[in-house]
DNA sequence: CTTATATAAGACTAAATTAGTCTTATTTAT
DNA sequence: ATAAATAAGACTAATTTAGTCTTATATAAG
């Protein structure tokens, strides 16, 4: 309960060393994956989500590889979380399409509004923390 | 990822119904069960967590139930997800047994040191959240 | 213009966790 | 004695997470 997917610890390595590796040649996930120990295809999705979520710039072919678009104190765990995790919200009737009203509990279980403020201030606390401090 | 489980959402849910209906009889697990349209078996599970960890006290036998120990403001919801969940922890490298030591990566996986600031400033939410405030 | 090296992406499988059910025992008020 | 309750553990089902496999595409360099 309350766990980080491993997806989400190896988007924070794999941020982690490309703000230490700025310089010089592109990072790759193949690089990564052997630095950090971690499975090579969960790395390259990882790199993929950092790139739609226009955190890194991406180069194909020979010689390619990803590097940070912007300094790691510009970047927080949320911005990381968020390119890699749909869901990440500690109830489900909190998840994006879900609501009050598809709750299955009689007058939608009434925890639901303070369970919201203790989503926000969990947020807060990845939004607060930069990828700099994680260095 | 960073989901409550349904366990501990029926904790909050349970430890609510008993602070709203704290005089003339003991509340029972079949009543909290219906009022909130929950599994009776978990919630019974729940309301046994709740007297191992002394937050409530029980009766057993007809006219039996279980009654709060402490005030609402007394009980906060760190106490009541360390009753029913024993991991709550971000990563699995924090739970109990386990340590730095049984990493798998590489060098700890280098993250391992902010994420137990993280866990500790998540732990507070929880516990500055008192059980008064969910009502 | 071929080869090696890289990203892109989706389908699929395996493992682990979480949720829920079933069953039996024990306690106590009436 | 009976009914209503807690106590507790084994078991099963469902869901989620983690990891693998495969194919396509892009590009630097000889």
């Amino acid at each position: 309960m309350l766990k980080l997917s491993k997806k989400t610890e190896y988007a924070f390595m794999a941020a982690r060393h490309l703000a230490l590796n700025n310089s010089g040649h592109y990072s790759t996930a193949k690089e990564i994956a052997e630095d950090y120990r971690i499975p090579y295809q969960l790395v390259a999705k990882v790199l993929q989500n950092f790139t739609k979520s226009e955190i890194v710039t991406s180069f194909q072919g020979a010689k390619g590889g990803y590097k940070l678009n912007r300094s790691p104190d510009k970047i927080s765990l949320i911005d990381i979380i968020k390119a890699v995790e749909h869901n990440y919200q500690v109830t489900e009737c909190m998840q994006h399409d879900n609501s009050r009203s598809t709750c299955s509990h009689l007058d939608c279980c009434k925890i639901r509004d303070p369970l919201i403020e203790i989503q926000r201030k969990i947020e807060n606390v990845f939004e607060q923390t930069s990828l700099k401090q994680i260095l």
